[in-house]
DNA sequence: ACAAGAAATTAGGTGGCCCTAAATATGAAG
DNA sequence: CTTCATATTTAGGGCCACCTAATTTCTTGT
């Protein structure tokens, strides 16, 4: 019997289950109240408060004071949320003019109100894409993810080319900082200079000036290293 | 200072204008509290107390024991709804496959969680369609709506010429016969008879058997008289 | 004018989801 | 092995939006 029968399935639960996955709440360590409480914007008792009914649904595991892991039921709630939000971005961008540092506030709302038969739709019309405009994987209706293993921008070595793959869709001012020097996923770009102690690493992409980028964006922007300036 | 500054703009508030507003909470007499329980699905208490918050919120004046009218503020929400309802199914229709049987109840949902933003791009993408799929007349963003001055089916004298134009969305089995039998909003068709003490009309659609429509549904189809066959 | 019936409201209660403050468990350092 | 900082949970409360049962108000027929 389907834990997803009770009909616990909220908007707030839907985002606890995404966020818990995204967390990493399928392998390696339980995740921690105090992060889901961060990634969600609540304080911790509220966390704590959910966790015990999401557990009581069958949706996740809980060793108390250690962390929670999903379930079989709670990763399926998750992927589907996951996929539903991917699509919902792909569509935003290509049908109807979004840009892509604007989609991700719409599709957080609209991932909880349309059906699955609309998601289908979209994907349809998109001819079943396997990107977000951010580069991420788009799950399967049936729940598969591709395994991505990109690396981080900011540990390349200097002289060597890359391709940026994927970037956090979180923050819309570094999206629109990325754009505003030319980086979008695909974009190739050389390596040009790592300053030591993780300081700003400077690439240059194709007819543009060398661009330092900081530690920190650098670390988070996932590339592939590439041997030559071509294009893909 | 504006109403709509307190966050109470909920799914359900919003839902409860929205029927309030369709109600005739705009003119004529206040709309009765069973009245909107019966369009909610909810239980009249519920309603007593919803309007209780949306009265000091000021979207609607009650009258205790009469029923409620809406304010300026509470038509002003409604009419966004009503908009962003129609558009919704406009590009449901237009764009994704859907039928004028089965959009309604994704836009039941999708109205509360999109934006203006979205909703003014669907509208462009659409050539700011001023009908939707079932003839329904779409407000502007401003507010304002076309008056409609349609003739119920069931009152055509026999041998007149008519042309749909206007049909309830809520219910999808009703939506589905319409279709069944050749009648889509523009279609022309003459009455061939009508029975006495409110029986059946039959109508004929071009190319069609002559066809009985009980005199319930026949009330429910908004018409413009035609003088001859000719299409639109 | 009054009693019955219909409609609405009030009373009292539930679950969901959030909060702050207080208590408690854990783990790292001394 | 104790102490202390930190993480977590518990306690207690608020608001929303629903419910059923009881009460009150309105209307209407006699
Ligand atoms: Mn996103
Ligand atoms: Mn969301
Ligand atoms: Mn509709
Ligand atoms: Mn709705």
């Amino acid at each position: 019997m389907n834990a997803v029968g009770s009909r616990l399935l909220t908007r707030s639960t839907e985002d606890y289950l995404k966020a818990i996955y995204s967390l990493g709440g399928d392998a390696g360590l339980p995740v921690q109240t105090a992060a889901i409480a961060d990634a969600l914007g609540v304080a911790a008792p509220s966390v704590s408060g959910m966790l015990r009914r999401l557990a009581e649904a069958g949706f996740l595991e809980h060793i108390p004071y250690r962390g929670v892991r999903l379930t079989d039921d709670g990763r399926r709630v998750a992927l589907r949320m996951v996929r539903r939000h991917r699509i919902l971005e792909s569509y935003l961008t290509s049908k109807l003019g979004y840009d892509w540092d604007s989609v991700h506030d719409e599709a957080e709302r609209m991932e909880h109100a349309v059906s699955d038969d609309l998601i289908e739709r979209m994907a349809q019309v998109l001819g079943s894409p396997s990107y977000d405009p951010h580069g991420a994987p788009i799950p399967t209706p049936a729940g598969e993810v591709e395994e991505l293993k990109h690396v981080p921008l900011a540990e390349l070595g200097v002289g060597q080319w890359g391709e940026l793959r994927m970037v956090s869709d979180k923050d819309p001012e570094r999206l629109r900082f990325l754009k505003s020097v030319g980086l979008e996923v695909g974009t190739r770009f050389q390596v040009i200079e790592r300053q030591p102690f993780n300081g700003p690493v400077t690439i240059r992409v194709a007819g543009r000036q060398p661009q330092p980028l900081g530690n920190e964006l650098a670390r988070s922007l996932g590339c592939a290293a590439r041997e030559t300036e071509g294009a893909a």
